[in-house]
DNA sequence: GTGGCTTTTCCGCATCATGGAATGTAGAGT
DNA sequence: ACTCTACATTCCATGATGCGGAAAAGCCAC
């Protein structure tokens, strides 16, 4: 490269290694080295060396047909990075579960779609199944909207063009102008509902992880419970509550 | 350094990138700069310049404390990976459903717990829900026991040392003699039962993933399904196609 | 058998990462 | 409140290290 920006790199031989990784798995999780090359823009020679350093480490893995994977070490590093969220954001879910009584989730924008990081469920035995690391779509679901809610107009427009708004549930959203009205009042009064759109009989408040160091990390908080206990009245009490915690999570992401 | 061994390295500031990484997982997944230099070995500077790189790219997160946690893309690219270890086992699990007819599974081990990375579920509506990426304990599950069967007999009394042996149904073993023995036993039959120890009214035969390719990739292999259907002539029946699978995906993960 | 394709290896050049020492900062101890 | 220590961060000259073009080796299809 002759004119790059003067100063922002870092160590460039990294950068480019996560760049090969996440090209992969925009790529679909498998690609050859020529793909690669294409999808970064780098020397084969280049690529390759990088790519046979990271199959040495156990973060891809060549397939008999010369084609690489992401390899079976991302799994454990993954996971063990979805734990560590869950631990700065345990407190303040605890808090939530301890005043509303109902299931408090973390989760994160990753692509296109919302990736669960962290959950404290509910002391009841009526319990949700939230797992940890499921990814659901954005349209759908309660911090999904609350991600899009707190992204710009373009951006968030951009994913529901690309995912579409299909149908999950009866009450599940699939017009686009109804959502995009969803998204915009959900922009101003901070938190959004979920009225059992991806799973009947689930109601769900929802609010984004607002704050100056939430930036780069779209992440999202949701209380969620089964219709008997979440009533209107119900909802009127927490959603502040939600959004709070949403706003308390953002200075916890903040820093300095 | 000095006097390394000459040539069989990689790209090393990649290598040392994710030794990073690791360490950091395995020191909690919170680490200061100082104790990442002691865990690795490296002058503060190179460690500084390594991390401050992770953070700028999102994998790493830097805490107002000035101490370093995982970051975000990594949750989304082991989600990726895990998935796409669905993939290619997904034939080989989806044959063994049209073999038996029951739910198939596969598991890697991570630190103490079991990962789900792939499942086919079984033809009968009445399906399990092993969700993909859950964790469980080793102690109570099929792929779990399949799993430390297949380790050194002293690494595998390392886990469950650690992590005890909590009941969670009436039929879970408790008892570290008698689970030694079961896991003894299992290492020379080649698989391993769960009669309802994880959830009551689930039976399941499980195997660990042998071959070349896979000491590293610790994965163990399931079947399972309601006691009404899983009676003792399926078992062994299903017992050693169970196996088989697992040979088979380690000859997949050997490659070559 | 032959041709195009991708993957892999090689090698000289200059860039890029390196790590020790210097500076800045936070928190503990007195 | 002040100092002292320990840690995080920045700087800089050195040379080892990663870079990428081009050539070799394989693979597949025709």
């Amino acid at each position: 490269m002759t004119t790059d920006i003067p100063r922002p790199t870092g160590v460039q031989s990294l950068a480019r290694a996560f760049g090969v990784l996440e090209s992969l798995a925009e790529l679909g999780g498998e690609a050859g080295l020529s793909e690669l090359a294409a999808a970064t823009g780098l020397a084969p020679g280049t690529i390759h060396r990088l790519v046979r350093t990271l199959v040495d480490l156990g973060y891809l893995r060549q397939l008999p047909s010369r084609r690489y994977t992401l390899g079976p070490k991302l799994v454990g590093l993954g996971e063990t990075a979805a734990h560590q969220f869950g631990r700065w954001a345990q407190p303040v879910l605890a808090e939530l579960v301890a005043q509303i009584g109902e299931t408090a989730n973390l989760a994160l924008l990753d692509g296109d779609q919302a990736v669960y990081v962290a959950q404290v469920p509910s002391p009841h035995s009526m319990r949700m199944f939230t797992e940890i690391g499921r990814r659901v779509p954005v349209h759908c679901t309660g911090v999904g909207k609350a991600l899009l809610s707190a992204l710009p107009a373009a951006e968030s427009a951009a994913i529901v063009a690309r995912t579409g708004l299909p149908a999950v549930t009866p009450t599940t959203i699939t017009d686009p102008a109804a959502f995009a009205a969803e998204i915009a009042e959900a922009h101003v009064r901070g938190y959004v509902l979920d009225e059992g759109e991806q799973e009947t009989g689930v109601r769900c408040v929802a609010a984004p992880v607002v704050g100056p160091g939430a930036g780069d990390n779209r992440a999202a908080v949701s209380v969620s419970g089964p219709t008997s206990r979440m009533d209107d009245a119900t909802i009127t009490r927490i959603a502040p509550l939600v959004v709070a915690a949403g706003r308390r999570l953002g200075a916890l992401l903040a820093t300095a």
